[in-house]
DNA sequence: GTGGGTTCTGTACCATGGTACGGAGTCAAG
DNA sequence: CTTGACTCCGTACCATGGTACAGAACCCAC
């Protein structure tokens, strides 16, 4: 992986798109690179670095961890801000929500593994799908 | 809860909306009751019963589980077919989804659980957020 | 028998997170 | 010095999972 990346090697280096890339842009999570009008003048593509890398790739860990774009902009913001109030506020809400969300997965694995052995159970009939997730709540 | 609702009743008691009700209806995951021209003729408006709730209790709970409505939609139907094989494998590929899904979370909890004990020590300066989600890939 | 709150039907709109495309410019290899 | 791949920019489109009307009919209580 060079230092200096186009967009197409950045993109693949994140494993997204190049349209997400501009996606992301647009949203103001990523900074487009250098003004590609100043700075070395005969060039007019953009190149990105091992730090633009780092962000994008924060960007899709936060996202599996349950964070929508609009927070992930926040917490990128806070990131060089001097707001640590702030960004442990945003921090806890979320190991909050993140941890009901795991509760709430296993509960639903624990069903789910019950479905599949019902239905291992015997060759003929509907397995009890409906009923399987019941009295749970 | 009266043993035949209204929509309006049936929506709360599923703490769904009545145009989510509808919603899912169109969507084919929740049938229209009582066809309303035959039956008890006087009646214009739908009675909703137990197993109709007994449904979208379901379908709240598989969509916490990470379905989609399609794949919602498909156990729902195999539910009253023979095709236990079938209802076993997509129960099977959801539950490893779910696993790894949990992982994630576990991980991105540990990271964030980081971030705001890091977060927490001292009082200045900003917290440490994109590297917080750093080098666990 | 008249309100006011539901219901029914249809269609329109919304947010989120992308994905696709057209047309022009750029760049490196042969 | 052309050709083919990639970039830039704008705008349009997409799927998912709803949510919001509008206009008419209904139903229950007073």
């Amino acid at each position: 992986m060079p230092d200096e990346m186009t967009i197409g090697q950045f993109a693949s280096a994140g494993g997204v798109g190049v349209e997400t890339v501009r996606y992301y842009q647009r949203r103001g999570l990523l900074d487009v690179p250098d003004d590609l009008s100043d700075s070395v003048p005969g060039r007019k593509i953009r190149r990105y670095q091992r730090d633009d890398l780092r962000k994008l790739r924060f960007i899709r860990s936060a996202q599996m961890a349950g964070f929508t774009l609009a927070q992930i902009g926040e917490l990128i913001s806070l990131d060089t801000t001097e707001d640590r109030k702030r960004a442990r506020q945003i921090a806890e809400d979320r190991l909050e929500a993140l941890d009901e969300m795991i509760l709430q997965l296993q509960a639903s694995r624990d069903a789910l593994q019950k479905l599949a052995r019902e239905c291992a159970r015997g060759t003929t009939g509907p397995c009890p799908i409906l009923s399987t997730f019941e009295e749970r709540e």
